[in-house]
DNA sequence: CCCGGACGATACCGCTCGGTATCGTCCGGG
DNA sequence: CCCGGACGATACCGAGCGGTATCGTCCGGG
C-alpha cells in the first residue's frame, strides 16, 4: 500500500482536500455541524483555514460535500447487498436491514448523519438539504423496487414500513428508550419480507 | 376569559416568564436551539435579555424547561387518550398513533423537537438530554403496558415496533421521502394491534 | 403612602464564528 | 533551471454569541 504518487514530506499523508474531508466527516458526525468551527476542522486536518477555503467556497459547501460522500457510502452498501444476493430481493432487503443494525452501535451516542443534519439545517434552501432529500428519495425508490421484486402485495406500503422501522430504530438507539434494537429490527423486517407467502421458514411471526 | 389577577398595562399580556417560554417554544421549534439567540427570544417575547436571565439561570436551563413543557404536553396526550378509551388498550394505542399522525403536517418542514434537540446537543451531560431520555423511557413504559393490556403476544416487541414506526414516520415526513405517511402509519399500527387474534375486523392485513 | 422588587432599556464584556488578506516557502512540470 | 501555483502561518475583520452591570421606572402589598 505504498503511495503511488509522491511522498509529500515524511509519513505518507493524503492531499489536503482528502484530509479536510476526513476531518470534517469525523467532527461533523461526532460533534454536529454547527458546533464545529472551520478552525477546528483545519487543526484536525493538519492544515489551515485558508487551505479549506481554497478547496471549498464556504463551510456550507463543505457540509454538502461531506453529506454527498456519506450518501455515496450508503448507495455503495445498497449496491453491495444487491450484488451479494442477485435475484433474491428478500435477501437483499434483509441485507439492508443488517447493514443498518450493524451500524447502530457506532451511532449509539450520536445519531444518523442525515437526521441530525436536517435538524441542524432548518432553512430549506441550504445546499445540504437537497443532497439529503435526493438521497432519501432514491433510497426509497430502490427499496420499493426490492419489495416489488420480492412479490410483496403492496410494495410501496412495505417499503414505507421498512423505512419507518429503520429510521425509528436509529432514533430510538440514540435516545436509549428501547433495548435490543438490532434484534427487534431484524425480527420486524423478517416479518415484513416473509409476508408474501406462508412459505417454510417464513412462518415465524413478527413476535416469534 | 378575563384575567383573574391583574391587568399589567393595556392589552391582556401574559407575565414575562410565560411570554419568554412561548417565544422560546416557537423559535426553538422552528429555527433550532443553536440558531436562536437569547436576544431574539427576548424581542419576540416583548421583553429583554435581562428579564430572561432573571427567570432562567442560563440559556441551557431555558432549553431544558421548554423540553419539559413539550414532554408534559405529550404525557397529557397519553392521559387524554387513556381517558377517552378506558379499558380498551387497543383503542388507546390507535389514539396515540392518531395523535402523532395528526401532528405530522405541523412538523412537515421541521421535525420532532426531541429528535432535533438530541441532534443539536451532542454532550450527554446537557440538562435537556436527561429530560428527553426520561420522557422517552416513560413513554415506552406506558406503551408496553398498553400492548400487554391489549393481549399482544410480545408487548415489548410490539411497543418497540410501534415506537420505531412513529419515530420513523416523523423523520420521513421531515425529509419527504415517503408520501401519505399518516395513512400508512395508521394501517401499520392497526395491523400490529389487530395481531392478538384473527377477530372480525382485525383480519385486514398490514397491506390491506 | 411608600418602599422594595420586578421590569425595561442600554451599554458592555470576552469569546468565537465564518471568511479574507498578506506573505514567505516549497515543489514539480515545462 | 526556474517559475507558478498550491500550501502553511498569521493577522485581521465584522458580526453574533452567552452573560453581566447599571440605572430609571413602575406598581402593588404592607
Amino acid at each position: 500500500m505504498a503511495p503511488t504518487v509522491s511522498r509529500p514530506s515524511r509519513v505518507a499523508k493524503l492531499p489536503p482536500r482528502e484530509r479536510i474531508l476526513d476531518a470534517a466527516e469525523e467532527l461533523f458526525q461526532n460533534e454536529g455541524i454547527r458546533r464545529v468551527g472551520v478552525q477546528t476542522i483545519a487543526e484536525r486536518a493538519e492544515t489551515t483555514k485558508m487551505a479549506i477555503y481554497r478547496h471549498f467556497e464556504t463551510k456550507d459547501a463543505l457540509v454538502a460535500e461531506w453529506l454527498r460522500i456519506v450518501a455515496a457510502d450508503y448507495q455503495a452498501a445498497f449496491d453491495r447487498v444487491e450484488a451479494e444476493h442477485p435475484g433474491r430481493p428478500g435477501e437483499q432487503i434483509m441485507g439492508i436491514a443488517r447493514f443498518i443494525t450493524e451500524g447502530l452501535p457506532a451511532i449509539s451516542y450520536r445519531g444518523c448523519p442525515f437526521i441530525n443534519s436536517l435538524a441542524e439545517l432548518p432553512d430549506r434552501s441550504h445546499p445540504a438539504r437537497q443532497v439529503i432529500e435526493e438521497h432519501k428519495a432514491q433510497q426509497t425508490r430502490r427499496l420499493v423496487g426490492m419489495c416489488a421484486a420480492a412479490g410483496l402485495p403492496d410494495p410501496g406500503q412495505a417499503a414505507a414500513e421498512i423505512t419507518f422501522v429503520l429510521e425509528g430504530a436509529q432514533v430510538s438507539t440514540q435516545n436509549g428508550s428501547i433495548d435490543q434494537v438490532g434484534d427487534r429490527v431484524l425480527r420486524i423486517v423478517e416479518g415484513i419480507v416473509g409476508q408474501h407467502r406462508a412459505s417454510p421458514g417464513a412462518a415465524r411471526t413478527v413476535s416469534g
